[in-house]
DNA sequence: GTTTATAATGTAAGCGCTATCATGAGCGGC
DNA sequence: GCCGCTCATGATAGCGCTTACATTATAAAC
């Protein structure tokens, strides 16, 4: 740009000083008396310089700079554990790139010549479910880029990675929000959303059929279906579960996947002549923003994400190997109500 | 980490070759004989061989790495301009990083400190409402780091400033809200957001008032009611703004700053019983994602925030010293309705 | 006043690349 | 068989820092 770089060898000189002077009072070391310290500290004010962060880490091989890798940004979900992770980095010094999920995808890139060659000083990697033949792929392309860098996991991570994670117990969370609707009377209860070829332990299906078990319920597989975690897809999923069964066999309740299939799934009850809550319960999960705002205010599983982000990034700088579960609550809003008897 | 980095050294030893040469196929260049290319490629194949970028910046002073500032990336209006901005610079090979609006605030940090240390390739700054007093400071951050690198501006620029932009036409955008609404028979339209001492051109309360006179429809102070950008702020303005009037001077419309704003408008106005939009129509700005499934769906404006990342990302890169205006349509839903005459 | 520890500063060797310039091999033309 | 080319490759000087290590100045100890 405009202003010719200004090196640490133009403080030196201009300051009458070596650079490995220059060099310490930029690091605040402790031995250098306070009259060059000043002085030097002038010059470095007046010419406006900073030094080069690459050239520092070319010698200390170290960029402070982390990258999280995310399935979409859109999805607020995710924006709120970019959002966590990135205040969090940023107390530490370091700086947080995003980059997609598809930088993971082998069939697209080298994953590791992408992100290994920025020798990024750690990698958050949010993991969603990965259908199997896609998961090894993954898999391998974490291995080898962890040659390269701390890898923290986030998100749906299975018990057998041995990555640091911060995972979220997403069968817990189904299972509670199974009881609770049981709680309140329901029997005929739906799920929708999730693969279903997938077969890992950690899905939210299967707190879904744990829960059955415990409420001593049926697992009807009519009220099981299948969708991609987006609110058209919820929709389209209710409209294709009511249509396939009749009226009296309706379910009294639906758990969406997450927040988006919910707004969907209300959205195509609406339109059904449906009324949520009285003849239909709706859950999701993630607690968007926008949750309190739809009609009725939504409930769903509030999970943290940003305090999830933030913990994640703590174990990428502290180097534990550690596994952690991210907690979570169930908000209670009007979407759910007592089924009527 | 655990493999020793291999370096160019390492691979040329192996190839039996000079680094140069090493160096040449790195970068694709043409005067190697093909024996040596592939003898060399195969080195950097079996070592798994990744060229620091960062060594690499320290001769060629590029990062390939860009920076983008954003008010929030909670809000998904700034989600989507991030999503845009990140693919179009993934296309180019760069990778983007999030800085929060604060980087820029002096009382905080020294802006050009942590951002020019860094030496990024450009920077993309979401400029949202500044208060004049916070203006001027925010602008000198700006031309300061504009002497380490290229900075492009997205949102809302006013024309006075010297940088590339992509700027949103807000004034434009009320002035047609305000005409799609009184085509709809509105007389009696309120606006919600905005800070109350602003004089800025581009504001969209000024449209708002051009609006209004286009229709001859007197501006009513009572009517112009100020909040932050929040669902929370927005519910909370129309609640006061009701309160102080009597029934019979209450708006038949809002117009909302934002989405956001506009969604708690719209339950704000449900919890006094007032129903949307037989009653009030509602609108909003930014067509966020919810939009479609709030009750009743929200018209809004879209404006194309991933289009514009993009976009700013392609000046940032190209060098280009232009200022663009962004697109943008209304996009109508059912919170809208005819007044009753 | 000489010796020694101690604090303050300087010297110089990298870090892993790129890029310039030099060198050498091969080759057609006279 | 020598000249001048071109093309492939090598040698090497940075890039702007950090960091041993060396050196000098200062003060404390004898």
């Amino acid at each position: 740009m405009n202003s010719e770089n200004v090196t640490i060898y133009d403080i030196a000189s201009d300051a009458g000083v070596s650079i490995a002077t220059v060099s310490r009072v930029l690091r605040g070391e402790s031995n250098v008396s306070e009259a060059t310290r000043k002085k030097v500290q002038d010059v470095i004010d007046r010419r406006n310089y900073r030094p080069s962060s690459i050239a520092r880490g070319m010698t200390t091989k170290t960029t402070h700079s982390l990258g999280i890798i995310l399935p979409k940004l859109l999805n607020p979900h995710y924006a709120m554990i970019f959002t966590g992770a990135q205040e969090e980095a940023r107390k530490s010094g370091y700086t947080m790139s995003l980059f997609p999920w598809s930088s993971l995808d082998t069939r697209e890139y080298d994953p590791a010549a992408m992100l290994a060659e920025r020798r990024l000083d750690g990698l958050i990697v949010c993991v969603e479910y990965l259908p199997p033949d896609h998961e090894e792929q993954v898999l391998s392309a974490l291995r080898d880029l962890r040659q390269y860098m701390p890898v923290v996991l986030i998100g749906c991570v299975p018990p057998a990675y041995d990555f640091p994670a911060v995972a979220n117990n997403n069968a817990a969370m189904m299972q509670e929000i199974v009881r609770y609707l049981t709680s309140l009377g329901h029997e005929k209860i739906a799920f929708i959303g999730g693969v279903e070829e997938d077969q890992d332990p950690l899905r939210r299906d299967v707190g879904y059929e744990n829960g059955l078990r415990d409420a001593r319920l049926p697992y009807i597989a009519s009220y099981r279906v299948y969708c991609r975690g987006t609110a058209e897809d919820g929709g389209d999923a209710l409209r294709k579960m009511l249509a396939s069964l009749k009226e009296e066999y309706w379910p009294t309740a639906v758990i969406a996947l997450n927040d988006l299939v919910a707004m969907g799934c209300m959205t195509a009850a609406r339109e059904a002549g449906i009324s949520v809550p009285e003849q239909l319960s709706v859950i999701g999960c993630d607690n968007l923003f926008c949750a309190p705002y739809l009609v009725p205010p939504l409930s769903s599983i509030n999970t943290h994400q940003q305090r999830t982000g933030a913990r994640a990034v703590q174990l990428l700088i502290s180097g534990e190997n550690k596994k952690e579960t991210a907690d979570w609550e169930l908000v209670e809003r009007a979407s759910c109500a007592r089924v009527k008897s």
